[in-house]
DNA sequence: GTGGTGTTGACAACCGTTTGCATGCGCCGC
DNA sequence: GCGGCGCATGCAAACGGTTGTCAACACCAC
């Protein structure tokens, strides 16, 4: 005979009530209490009352995990990330387990332990019975791509794409902020331009770097010396450093990201003899909260990110309709933001 | 008659396999399947590596939520997060889903809505059947103090304290923290200190007041001067503005976090005719990645995050053993991180 | 050879819901 | 007033597992 839980007294706390607590209380059957819960179910408007009025008093909630067994709709969605370095990820975190969060759901976060293969993670997400799963990895394995390929629910990439025809992808549109970059650099007489890349298997950086380079090109001016930066802020430094020790320095770097930037920043200063922007004009991409410091006052490319997590939001909603959408990249327009990097509207101080 | 799920042929993908599949296929009973996935149970090595060796081949997970149902252990903590400005949050979030990830378990995260009272988000994680709830708000209401001593789960606060028998907390020794502060202003010989608060509610900010207040009066240093900063880089800015603008503006600075003392940082740059650390030193708290950037270089007070962690899953770990150790205040040491904002040994290159 | 012992597998009940089906009721038009 | 219609309701079978109970079985010592 062991110690039943009562015995124990060490959760005499409110042990949750179940629906058919709620439905004895109410003086219904089970499947009633469950009927009041379900949106326009068959039950009629004063039974419906009476079960509220008798779950509200004992807190009753229904179990999404049991409801989610049967409906196979258990509320959850699957974050599945990998940098939480760079910054503009945990925005990106609060923002989607916000918006979820309105409209009743709730997210699940799936990071990869010590050595752990990214694509491990998807069939245990999936086994939660998540409602679908969203990857912000900057770099997803060939393995990787089948494996959410094959997936019951639907996949979506955030802020990456990946030339697949049955996942869906939401990014900002990577190749049109390397032009628009590029646009502005050329006009405004930069004349040796520099792209400091991030992790080579990122098809941000990539993409990035396609537009910046190409229009760099289309407007006369030489291909841009290229460098590598890792997407962290040490490798951002170590890019400057490596930039200004040729002789052919540029005078207008770009950098992938804007942790990278502000590395790059930094790695100026450091070195010192060369000033921000009357010697180099520095960008960055994404707009994070440390590039509008004072100290850095980066100009830098913004992601809309409420507009990528909006839209990354309707496909998981399309996902569960008679008529779901069918995979798709949706790209939304970004838009720079001038700062004393490249002496913009907010001068710098530094140096004064 | 409604469209089965095959002849719509949306889904024709891997639909999950049962318990029921693994058993037919390593020909044995259900049960069998389930106690070759249950640690310790009666079962022959034999059978239970024909079962595991099925499983594998069909990519067969235990749903857990069906498990949880019965087991109610969902292999789920709830982590109940509102301030995501402060980089310090994500950093806790990142390895606190590592460290749960590596034994099998997973973060739920809970942030609130709009307008939404954070004590509204405890019952919905705890119908999730969560194992346990982590709150890192730095400010709580009576009412959700008293919702969490009732919770059926361990609720265990995260970076704060509570005076509450019932619940349990893990902290940095964040009065110490305070008073190492202040001794290492009164040993290098400043004479005006000056305190930066957050959060008028938070007790982190509170202790390292009270810590810092204390050593600073007892070495004989004038009560410090006291402004508000809402823990937030702006506010730290408007602090440094506040601050400088006294005639008895203040040669030693301690922001009761490293997001504020960024801001201070900055502030004082911004103002100008003041250098850090010649005429001001800066110390911050929490040891965030930024505050390693040259250029801030800042004296901080380390928050031991893995050891936080480490204590906060021993605690959890420990609620579901049959002797549960009592609701307790776990305080963990910091430590010091000298840099240049206080002339350490990495000399600031700025105002060269 | 037989009784006792210790493993192991099948059976069934259960976790907390949803939902198809059948039933019973009230209501309407004729 | 009556037949049918439709809505509201309850019953019971799922959903995908876990686990206590029990029978069967092999094995050992006598």
């Amino acid at each position: 005979m062991e110690p039943k839980r009562e015995t124990v007294s060490r959760k005499p706390k409110t042990d949750r009530f179940t629906a058919a607590d709620v439905a004895r209380m109410a003086g219904v059957s089970i499947s009633a209490v469950s009927r009041a819960f379900t949106p326009n179910a068959s039950i009629a408007k004063g039974t419906k009352a009476r079960v509220l009025r008798a779950a509200t008093r004992l807190g009753y909630h229904p179990n999404p995990l049991a409801r989610g067994l049967i409906t196979r709709r258990s509320g959850m969605v699957a974050l599945l990330m990998t940098e939480v370095a760079n910054p503009f990820y945990p925005t990106v975190l609060e923002t989607f387990a916000r918006a979820l969060s309105d409209r009743g759901k709730h997210v699940m976060l799936f990071t990869p332990a010590e050595d752990e293969p990214l694509e491990s993670l998807l069939p245990r997400a999936i086994s939660y019975g998540v409602e679908g799963v969203v990857i912000t990895s900057a770099t997803l394995s060939a393995a990787m791509r089948d494996a959410c390929a094959d997936a019951p629910v639907p996949v979506i990439l955030f802020n990456r794409t990946l030339d697949c025809a049955e996942l869906s992808a939401v990014c900002c549109d990577n190749e049109a902020g390397g032009r628009a970059i590029a646009q502005f650099f050329a006009a405004r007489g930069r004349r040796r331009p520099a792209f400091v890349a991030g992790l080579p298997g990122a098809s941000t950086s990539r993409h990035r770097e396609r537009g910046f380079t190409a229009s760099i090109q289309q407007a006369g001016l030489p291909a841009p010396i290229r460098v590598e930066g890792n997407f962290t802020f040490d490798g951002g430094m170590q890019a400057a450093a490596d930039l200004l020790a040729r002789t052919d320095a540029p005078d207008a770097i770009f950098a992938a990201n804007d942790i990278m930037a502000l590395g790059v920043l930094d790695g100026i200063r450091q070195i010192g003899g060369r000033r921000v922007p009357d010697d180099i004009w520095v960008v960055g991409f994404d707009d994070i909260a440390a590039a509008a410091w004072p100290s850095f006052d980066l100009t830098t490319f913004r992601q809309p990110i409420n507009r990528m997590i909006a839209e990354t939001l309707r496909i998981l909603d399309s996902a569960d309709t008679d008529t779901p959408a069918l995979p798709s990249t949706v790209l939304v327009p970004g838009r720079l933001i001038e700062r004393g990097s490249t002496g913009g509207r907010t001068p710098s101080t530094e140096g004064g």
